[in-house]
DNA sequence: AGGTGTGAACACTTTCACAGCA
DNA sequence: TGCTGTGAAAGTGTTCACACCT
């Protein structure tokens, strides 16, 4: 069973679920794959396949259970536990996370913040005092940190993750614009803004070309 | 000309141009796909195909010049003009966004905000008062915006689109953990951190059961 | 000599179309 | 009957390997 599972399909797996918890919210028993995608802005046939990869949820001429196929989808996504998160960098993207209400109703738990700026170190966010980045290898492995989040800047992002890797994290989501350089035996994501902004750039930008041409 | 580029080759662009930039302010002139790759984390392969979907920009035997190289992806990715935003939620994650230096510094400029709570419009951002979400087509139109930045809770989010789409908005990024309708013509961009975290536990999870199998 | 540019081979992902089961 | 599950076909993206130019 240990197939390779493509970035796409685990997104899309992600989405199902988020539409199966309004389907549930909203009364609905069963669904079929055709309304899964066309919510999820997909194909039937991809829904089908997507979790074929994973067994059979589904009942031939009935479509899925709404809340059985988003048991199973937790289970196969690792929602079944918590995960416990530290969080590098205080300021407003450290803090814009901090507050994010769904990160906690999701299963991920951020259980320490560090920063480097003495002002901030010693402050409470919520029940949470800000620790000096210095006590970031030590807490990472006294707070059994699974997940480290890089939201420092960009020169500083690679030291923040060599020391958290040396504490044994397993997977960092990344913030800084910067690529960051791990070992394989860490899961690695990045969200870059400019990068998304760009890519609009891009497809505008050659829109017009095309329509002028 | 107007072959159709995959969004995997856009980002790696828009990576190139930052590695180019780093090279640049280092004082390196020029650079090989040997080099660039084992920074960007690809195949000097990969980005030498990249970049042939555009042009020929390199010497033979010689590599690229940095500076001219930087100058043309500037040029592909349409970031030779300035994009004019409007920010949809005067949130958190809204003031992140308008806190982001890097995002002016790369041309793209935030020039209105909208929000829908009365404690917040006609307070001050910077130089930016912040208007009601009830004004946002107008303001769409009079403030000739090229993209909108999506910063509500999910609930509102389709809403806030449909009418910066009947504004003739271009291109949306969308922060709410929502998958929003748009038509064709309007280019959509997604960030959504919660998919990116559920990616995470999915590789973890699935790295512990084969390492237990 | 040495690195780019690129067709052709390969690998992966999505779509099709239908057999199979409720 | 009607929708799922899935091999096989089509479509896309990546890697290879070498001709070509400086």
């Amino acid at each position: 069973m240990a197939r390779k599972i493509s970035d796409s399909t685990v997104r899309r797996l992600s989405a199902y679920l988020r539409i199966l918890e309004n389907l549930d919210r909203d009364g609905e028993t069963t669904v079929f794959s055709e309304r899964l995608a066309q919510i999820a802005a997909t194909t039937a046939a991809q829904v089908r396949k997507d979790l074929s990869l994973f067994g059979s949820f589904g009942k031939r001429g009935l479509g899925y259970s709404v809340s059985q196929l988003a048991v199973e989808l937790r289970e196969i996504l690792g929602l079944h536990r918590r995960w416990r998160l530290l969080l590098a960098g205080a300021g407003r993207i450290g803090a814009a996370l901090f507050e994010y209400s769904n990160l906690l109703q999701r299963g991920f738990e951020i259980v320490a913040v560090v920063d480097t700026d003495p002002a901030k170190i010693g402050t409470n966010w919520r029940d949470l005092t800000i620790q000096p980045a210095s006590d970031l290898e030590a807490l990472t492995r006294s707070e059994k940190i699974d997940f480290l989040v890089v939201a420092v800047p960009a020169d500083s992002a690679q030291g923040v993750v060599d020391q958290a890797v040396r504490a044994g994290v397993q997977g960092i989501l990344n913030f800084a614009p910067a690529r960051l350089h791990v070992p394989d035996a860490v899961e690695l994501k990045n969200v870059n803004i400019v990068m998304e902004l760009e890519a609009l750039s891009f497809a505008l930008s050659r829109r017009k070309e095309s329509e002028e041409g």
